[in-house]
DNA sequence: ATTTGATATATTGTTAACAAAATTATTGAC
DNA sequence: GTCAATAATTTTGTTAACAATATATCAAAT
């Protein structure tokens, strides 16, 4: 349950806080990684009710780590966290998807300067033979494998940095990227052309970095557009919302909660009861 | 004890993400916020133990929401979880600086050009006051507030930009390097120069970006340097690593990868007890 | 048929007790 | 006195029961 003993530390005293990052093959981590996974790569739609007690039978654990998990997940944003409610596959708004993509073009431009700072220029044949599985995974219409390998070319970029913190926060927004694009993309489209990432890696391993990134930021650029992001939020604005004096404006900055019509009545319902 | 039911929701169906953001009076995020504070404006020095059950009296909550906050803080890395022995305030190793710092650099830079992007220039007036304001608490010796107002100076840019997840992110990596700086700081040194503060306000608000984002790296990296990260790794490197032979190299670059687990402690001190 | 109120069920949130491990204190030997 | 072994205490980790809340079911009325 807890920590594997299996492997001495020997050493005492003031632990760092780099040797709390390798460690961890505990359930809890373990089952984050794999819950989050499956959200990211598109197995369980935005949305989609997360019940503790099915996450208990099927991955064999309590409820608490269960519990601690969704909270973790829901910090990363990969879950919605609703008192009383529950945990959900989370639904982020246009307005936050716009402002993620924004972040991850400024870390993905800072990976590849700080590649153009780094003395020894890494080694990227390993990168770019992935990019052809990713290729082939996007072809075949593996999307789970192609969603991984996609993510995989833009971290291992921020991996050959060496820089675990850059490569961490970039990390945990492909995650939300990946995330957005299950919410807001067109069937039909293939997002985060192969082809583009080849010609980053050429740019990258010719030295031009700035090129690269250039081609980097339009790269990204691209992803986000292929989404559809200029549409109204959801299809459903609720009642409250257009009915009450408006304190603010109740456009963009409210982020109002879209909604599927199904589940609306709930509220109208249950909490008008009022006399007997 | 959990979420404040005072403020109706109102809204219905999926929730968006963006709606959880704005709630939670809880009681696990107040608490969070005021350990968080109290660790990155250096009321507790890094390596403190925090005991689960005196943080329980001291905020008068029971054990689970403390260890909610600390498994939270963990994360955030203001915070190392020992299996089996505690919380302490995080000791982050002088590489994880490092990174972190150019981490930080990468989200600043990020900050300016995303305001020399935006159309409507942000007002700064109130930007502006704040320096006086850090300027008098450095001059007085309040640490407290100088932390807090030299560092809100660096969020309250980020906020301009309107870019919450921007924002977000590197609150949290100002909260981190806020700790480094408790960790790795020359007592005498008064870090985060005032005057550049307005140096760089100037620059923003004169609309010459180009400058703001320069003068903005080389404050960063000004700050970075006037810590001590050049001597060994901590006052407290332990003897099992220093007596036996060098498996990796014991210097900074043994980060990565290094100890696979936090709860090998036991090993070194107890158990060296052999045979009865 | 749809809506409302009332009841029953199921799910989440919290607390408290217990188990496991580490820390401290004590004792005894040299 | 120092060191080591053992016992006692404290602290952390986990589980299980209970309380609070939301969801679902169903009957009655319009």
């Amino acid at each position: 349950m807890t920590l594997d003993p299996s492997k001495h530390h020997d050493t005492d005293g003031p632990i760092s806080t780099a040797d709390l990052a390798a460690q961890d093959p505990s359930d809890e981590t373990r089952i984050q990684k794999l819950l989050a996974e499956a959200i990211y790569e598109h197995r369980v739609k935005p949305g989609t009710k997360l019940p503790e007690a099915d996450l208990c039978r099927i991955y064999g654990v309590s409820r608490g780590v269960i519990r601690k998990v969704l909270d973790r997940l829901a910090t990363e944003q990969l879950v919605d966290l609703i008192s009383n409610r529950g945990a959900f596959v989370a639904r982020p708004t246009v307005e936050n998807t716009r402002d993620t993509y924004s972040l991850r073009r400024i870390l993905e431009a800072g990976v590849v300067r700080t590649l153009a700072k780094s003395q020894r220029r890494p080694s990227l044949d390993e990168v770019r033979l992935q990019v052809g599985e990713e290729r082939e995974a996007n072809r075949v219409g593996d999307t789970g494998r192609y969603i991984r390998l996609a993510g995989k070319f833009h971290l291992d970029l921020a991996s050959a940095t060496g820089n675990a913190a850059l490569e961490q926060n970039l990390k945990r927004v492909v995650s939300q990227t990946s995330l957005m694009v299950a919410l807001y993309d067109v069937p039909g489209i293939n997002t985060c052309s192969v082809h583009e990432h080849l010609e980053i890696l050429d740019a990258i391993e010719v030295g031009d970095y700035a090129n690269a990134e250039r081609l980097m930021e339009d790269h990204l650029i691209g992803c986000e557009r292929q989404l559809r992001l200029d549409q109204e939020e959801a299809p459903s604005l609720d009642l409250a919302q257009a009915l009450l004096p408006t304190t603010t404006p109740p456009t963009t900055s409210g982020a109002p909660a879209s909604a599927p019509a199904a589940a609306k009545q709930r509220n109208a319902r249950s909490r008008k009861t009022v006399k007997k």
